[in-house]
Formats: structure tokens, sequence, C-alpha cells
DNA sequence: TGAAATGTTGGGGCG
DNA sequence: ACGCCCCAACATTTC
């Protein structure tokens, strides 16, 4: 007679190597399933990835297609299986936790046992603490105490995955309609990237080969292929962390503890959240619950469309648009400037790169919009406010960055590529542009911009 | 994981 | 030869 089968439930998980709930399930049959849940948020360019790494696994596993409130989706799918089990990794989000009590209890109550297993983050949000037992709100010694703790190894992909004998039936992707209907920026981003597990692999692969040990230095620069862009496939889960440990740890090259430490700032996000769930929409610093920010839509528009005048903002920002991604160091600069020199309110900044982003990832999100605004516990200082213009000429000196997503500044010299309103009329006239209708002049002046945040921010200090 | 304002120093032009 | 001034260049402080 058959064994009852497993259901594991997969959600950013989305990976048959290191999966922790997939492995204790995989001698017997299983049931894998993907659930899209009622009223879960996600962002138009996550949908669109979520969309082809399904598609992807679905390639190389039987896995079965729900759509419902998850409690009820498995205890329904228990009883048509006759299965003993549901298995899943954890999960951090205070609703994705929610969601997965509820399915727990639930469960429970139909009799169906539960394992749920680490596998996201390096360190359970809640283990790591101070001498004192506090949680941390620092980076630093947050991460050298993580360091103290164990970690397991990653754990091979299952020799073999056997279905039930009589396999239940489930929805179609198409059905799900998942990315939207707007071809004009999906198919950036289908040329820009290749989800899946495989495709994750071989992303690490190559990164490590190329760019791993000038990784400390060649990060910061947005017109080199310095950073490893596997952002997409963590946040999806078609990697995991413990497999980016051991695959850095093992090539021993030069980049392997910034890198590293990379990660422990995706650690220190998910710890945050866990310890503070409205992370996401309140101030860290309370002070900041009355900073006088200034919303103004036709600004924000600019800068979402990367009309701004600032050319390493605007290249940022079409970037994003275009291909659901942007280098680190520009998304501190593009947030700095709508926050600190349009003094616009960092959740709409936030909100914008949720839903444009392929690595769309809450605590992440959350926690780098607060360090940019300085409302984070471990935060940029307020007045330490960047200025796009050296900021460009610092990280992106021969303008090719900019080159490539602002083109019609493509005819400008190095020595005024990021800063175009300084351009002699002759070297305007020659690149073809005419500032205020090829590209527009700067929204602020950032000097003034800059006196204004400061102002604002002691006006804000000395209310509270 | 800043930048601007302010302070200090030392070489060189010049009367 | 000497003192004075100018101003890079660098360092420190402030926001």
């Amino acid at each position: 007679m058959d064994a009852s089968p497993i259901i594991v439930w997969l959600r950013r998980d989305l990976r048959l190597a290191d999966n922790p709930a997939l492995a204790a399930a995989a001698a017997g049959p299983v049931i894998p399933v993907f659930i899209l849940e009622d009223g879960e948020e996600i962002g138009g360019a996550a949908r669109w990835w979520l969309r082809q790494s399904l598609a992807d696994l679905r390639r190389r596993m039987p896995l079965l297609l729900r759509r419902g409130e998850p409690a009820r989706v498995l205890t329904e799918l228990a009883a048509e299986t006759g299965a003993s089990a549901v298995h899943w990794n954890r999960r951090y989000s205070p609703a994705g936790a929610a969601s997965d009590r509820a399915a727990a209890a639930a469960l429970a109550e139909a009799g169906v046992a539960v394992r749920d297993f680490p596998g996201n983050l390096l360190f359970e949000p809640w283990t790591v603490r101070s001498r004192a037992g506090e949680p941390f709100r620092v980076f630093t010694p947050f991460w050298n105490r993580c360091r103290e703790h164990e970690v397991a190894a990653p754990l091979p992909a299952p020799d073999s995955l056997r279905g039930p004998s009589a396999p239940p039936r489930g929805d179609t992707l198409d059905s799900w309609r998942l990315p939207p209907d707007d071809p004009e920026w999906m198919d950036g981003l289908a040329a820009a990237w290749r989800p899946g597990e495989d495709a994750a692999a071989v992303r690490l692969a190559d990164f490590i080969d190329e760019s791993l040990d000038q990784y400390a230095t060649a990060r910061d620069r947005p017109d080199q292929p310095g950073t490893s862009r596997l952002s997409p496939h963590l946040s999806f889960g078609e990697i995991g962390p413990r497999q980016l440990r051991q695959a850095v740890g093992a090539a021993s090259l030069g980049g392997g503890e910034p890198f590293l430490r990379q990660l422990g700032w995706r650690e220190f996000a998910w710890h945050l959240l866990h310890h503070a769930p409205d992370m996401d929409r309140v101030p860290l610093r309370p002070e900041f619950a009355r900073f006088p920010w200034r919303s103004d839509d036709d600004l924000f528009e600019a800068w979402r469309q990367g009309r701004t005048g600032y050319p390493i903002v605007d290249a940022g920002m079409r970037c994003l648009r275009r291909t659901g991604w942007m280098h680190n160091r520009v998304r501190m600069i593009v947030a700095s400037f709508l926050v600190k020199d349009l003094l616009m309110p960092w959740e709409r900044g936030a909100a914008w790169f949720l839903e444009r982003l392929v690595d769309a990832d809450l605590a992440i999100n959350a926690a780098s919009w607060q360090w940019v605004a300085g409302c984070g516990t471990d935060a940029a200082p307020y007045f330490r406010i960047f200025n796009p213009v050296l900021q460009g000429e610092k990280f992106d000196p021969r303008g090719r960055f900019v080159r490539q997503w602002v083109p019609e500044l493509a005819g400008l010299p190095d020595l005024t590529i990021h800063r175009p309103w300084q351009a002699a009329p002759a070297a305007l006239a020659k690149a073809d542009i005419t500032l205020g209708q090829s590209y527009p002049p700067p929204v602020v002046d950032h000097g003034a911009a800059r006196r204004r945040a400061l102002l604002a921010y002691q006006q804000a200090r000395g209310a509270a």
C-alpha cells in the first residue's frame, strides 16, 4: 500500500536544492503546491517574475496550483488526497506569518500534522539577541553576533520526487493572469532576466568567476557589472542564502566578506521587521511622524519617469522602469533625491519600488528607505545629503551608465554629462540638446534644496 | 554607505 | 633677502 503523501507548500522558496521542507518530505509521495493567496500584495514586476519562475519550476516538478485562503486550500487538499502532513519553510513578514499560523491551526483542527522549517534566512530573526537579551537596532553589532551562530550547510536537491498515485488537479498558470496587461514594460523585463533555479545557479557561478574578487570596490559602480544581480532570484527563493554563503565562502576570493555583509543587511532588515512589524509604514524614530513632508504629484511623477533633470537620478529611474532593477548605489541616490531634495515622504518612494522592482522585498525595502530618510534606528543621519552631481561623477565617471539610460544626453562630453545645465551652449548644440525640450532643466536647485531639507529637519526635531 | 563650510599650511610670486 | 599675500591642498568641523 502507498504511504500517505506529504503536502509541501511552496512560497518564496521556489527551488529544489536547499529546500528543507521538501527534503524532509521526499522519501515518500509528495504533493508540492503553490497557493495564490487572496489579498496578497505583490507588485507588477514581481508578478511577472513569479509567473516565469512558477513556469520554470513546473517543468521540473509536478507543482500543483491552487488559489484562495491557505487554511482552507490546504485542509481541503489534505482531505482530498489523504495527506498525513503539510511542510513549509517559514516566512517572516507579519502578514505571511499570520497566514501561516492560521493555516497551522486549521490543519491541526483537521488532524493533519504541520512541520515548518528554517531555510529562507541564515538566522531566525528571534534568535539573534544582544548580551542583554535585546533585539539589535544597529547593524554592526547585529552582524558580529550573527557570526557567532552556526549556519547549517545547504541541502542537496532530492534525488527524485514521487507524486501520489492519483494526482490532484489544480489551476493552470495562465488562468491566474499574473503579469499586468502592459506589454510596454513586460518586454523590458523579459529582455533583462531569466527567472528560475537553474538561471540563478548560472548567475551565481558567473558572479563568482567574474566579479567576486573585485566586489569590494566594483559593487559601487553602476557603470560596471560588479554586482551579483542575484536579488530577484534570492527574493523568490530560487536560490537560498545558505547556498550563497557556502558558494562564496568556498571560493575564498577577495570579495567574500563584503558580499556576505550584504547578505547580512538582508538578515538585519528581517530582524528589524520581526521586532517592528509596522516598519513598512511607521518611522522607527518617532520624531519623524511630524516631519514636514511636501507631497507634490507633479514632482513625484518627474521622479518616477526619470525626468528630474539630474542625469544620474533619471538614468536610475528609467533603468528601474525598463528592467525592474536598479543598482544599489543608484537606489541610494534616487531615494535621497526624492526624500531630501524633493522633501517627499519616503513611503511614496517605497511603494513605487515595491511595484516596479523584480526583487521587491518588504523588509529590505522598508529598512533601506528608512535608512536613507534618516528615520531608521541605524540610519544615515538626516543631514547626510547626497549631491547627485558628485555621486554621478564619483561612481559613473565616464558617464557610461547615464548614456545608456538617458540617450538624449549621450553627445555631451564626460565633463558635463552629470551637469548638463552647466554645459556651454556650443556643447549643447553639438550634442543636439535643448534644455527644456529634449531634456529637462533641474526640477530643483540642489544647493537650495539641501538648505531647505536641513531646515525642515531642524524644525521637526525642535517640534519633538 | 556625504557634502559644504571653515580652518590651516606651505610654496611661490612679487614688491 | 625679506615679508607679505594669494591660494591650492589638505584637514577639521558642522550640518
